[in-house]
DNA sequence: TCCGAGACTGAACGATCGTTCAATAATCTA
DNA sequence: TAGATTATTGAACGATCGTTCAGTCTCGGA
């Protein structure tokens, strides 16, 4: 259903308007061809996200929550890095960024490193679950909504975020001794 | 270059066959038809990881030196969750669950809730930097080449893990009682 | 009431797709 | 060397693709 499925080249412009109940033509006829197609169904998927879209670990499920069906597409989108997907994800990097700056500065985050590669960290460890969606859902079983499916993995996360995962500075010291290297 | 540039079904057989200064027929001769070339393509990504997959965080990298250019072609493979990715990707989860495991009973990790949930999450956040490569690339210079960037961001990452990111438990709890309602 | 503009259809076109096939070149076996 | 097997090609086929187009339907304004 859409280009969210299967992606933009396997998807047919009749599979596309036999889906909406019109013929191919009226869909060339509205939009002005394929690429125009898309770029209505990028522009929607901004303006779907155009009011609130924010960077934090945990507003990743309201994004997936406003989104619903069309996740997929917006997973798509980003990874296949068109413009309107590279738009999005300088967008949500950059109040990431904006949040992890004024964290730091007002103590609620720690100083981990230089904060605009941190916020790119954080960025794309968010994206992580929209983008790998199709394999969370199989892991955690397939009956779930992709809602709780997010849920499910929100208290692990912030925990990971809170206290860290490692008890030991083993990695650290290891990454930082091999960017010595 | 292949099927990793713009996936599966955007590449033509005939692309291939030019890419590899040989005529079409011979590809499917060869494979037996398209689903074919694709099968033999999963198949050597997955020999090339044979010998050693993790889910640790920091073995990414080596995930994606040892691919090189076919790490593209990787990255679609689990994202669209083909036969070959959903395994692949079970794989890389077990390691990283095992780890998890092990790490919790001697003290080395840090006990954040069921480990086969955390083992989720660090699998799919290790694997961002893989799938958004193309982002990653974009935002800390198209220079660079993928072997860089990933160590650019392996010592956030690694700090993030170790000593968590966030010096207050506002996320935590706010995750919990949602969680709760 | 008429009429013109947009909505809409279905047939058709050229291009490209995956695939088939007969024919030829290359290589191996006995 | 003779014969069989394999590698390889280029033309062709049917299907499907995005797109075009002539024509029909719908309906609000003069």
């Amino acid at each position: 259903m859409g280009f969210g499925r299967n992606g933009f080249s396997a998807t047919s412009i009749r599979e596309v308007a036999a889906a909406a109940g019109i013929s191919a033509g009226l869909v060339i006829h509205h939009f002005g061809g394929k690429d125009g197609l898309r770029r209505a169904c990028d522009d929607r998927i901004l303006e779907l996200l155009e009011k609130k879209s924010t960077g934090a670990p945990e507003a990743v499920g309201e994004v997936v929550a406003r989104l619903g069906d069309y996740s997929p597409y917006l997973a798509r989108m980003i990874g296949d890095g068109s413009d309107a997907g590279n738009e999005l994800f300088d967008r949500i990097l950059a109040e990431s960024r904006a949040m992890i700056v004024a964290g730091v500065k007002n103590g609620t985050v720690r100083d981990v490193g230089d904060p605009p590669t941190v916020a790119l960290v954080v960025t794309i460890q968010s994206l992580a679950p929209l983008l790998l969606n199709t394999q969370v859902l199989r892991v955690l079983g397939e009956g779930r909504t992709t809602g709780e499916v997010l849920r499910a993995i929100a208290a692990p996360t912030a925990k990971i975020y809170t206290s860290g995962l490692f008890a030991t500075d083993a990695l650290a010291l290891a990454v930082a001794e091999a960017g010595n290297a």
